[in-house]
DNA sequence: ACGCTGATGAAG
DNA sequence: TTCATCAGCGTT
């Protein structure tokens, strides 16, 4: 079970500056119930995507069917496919209304929750590890994560020094022009 | 350095 | 309807 002191993210978290929150989500807990067991892991690696002049973001053309989760309500889970055969979990954030989303790209296992049995021994660096991990696909896109029980992200009071935050570009978006070397790809200098 | 793999969005 | 493109990963 989880301990008591771990406490689901509220909708006002993610409802705040992007940045902000990718940031102050290094050190957080996902939460994922998956057929009866519990598989929780600490958030390492994070990456913002800022509005439609973030040519690096989805949302850069625009609202599409994909894209329209992101200026949905901050909170809500934005699953997708990529390269054919890795899923990505990222979080919207700001108003309704603002394209944005932070992208979970690495995290690694929270002792104590028997997640050895699972085979997560191993760091998920890269968001389609840490996917294939947690079990997430497109079934969770949408999915509002400050209500859910089977994903979600807590605070259980592990507290990490601004000091130990490292920003520095953006992962595989080369094609993004100026916007590629925009240092929003957040990471914990010394793994937690 | 490369191939795997299929949804996505733009073009026609 | 086709077609190029990919917010990755594992193997060479």
């Amino acid at each position: 079970m989880i301990r008591d002191r771990y406490k689901k993210l509220p909708r006002e978290f993610y409802a705040r500056d992007t940045h902000a929150v990718a940031k102050e989500l290094l050190g957080k807990v996902v939460v994922r119930q998956w057929r009866g067991k519990t598989i929780a892991v600490r958030i390492n690696e994070v990456e913002s995507y800022v509005g439609e002049d973030d040519q690096a973001s989805h949302a850069s053309r625009g609202r599409t069917p994909r894209t329209a989760i992101m200026y949905g309500p901050p909170g809500l889970a934005y699953v997708y496919l990529i390269y054919g055969m890795y899923y990505c979990l990222n979080v919207v954030t700001e108003k309704e209304g603002y394209p944005a989303a932070v992208l979970i790209r690495g995290a690694v296992m929270e002792s104590g929750m028997r997640n050895q049995e699972l085979g997560l021994e191993k760091p998920l660096n890269g968001p389609g590890k840490l996917c294939r991990a947690l079990h997430i696909t497109s079934a969770q896109n949408r999915l509002d994560l400050a209500r859910s029980d089977t994903l979600y992200i807590a605070d259980d009071g592990f507290a990490v020094s601004p000091r130990a935050i490292t920003a520095t570009p953006r992962v595989g978006v080369d094609y993004a022009g100026e916007h590629a070397l925009l240092p929003w790809r957040y990471v914990i200098q010394n793994e937690p």
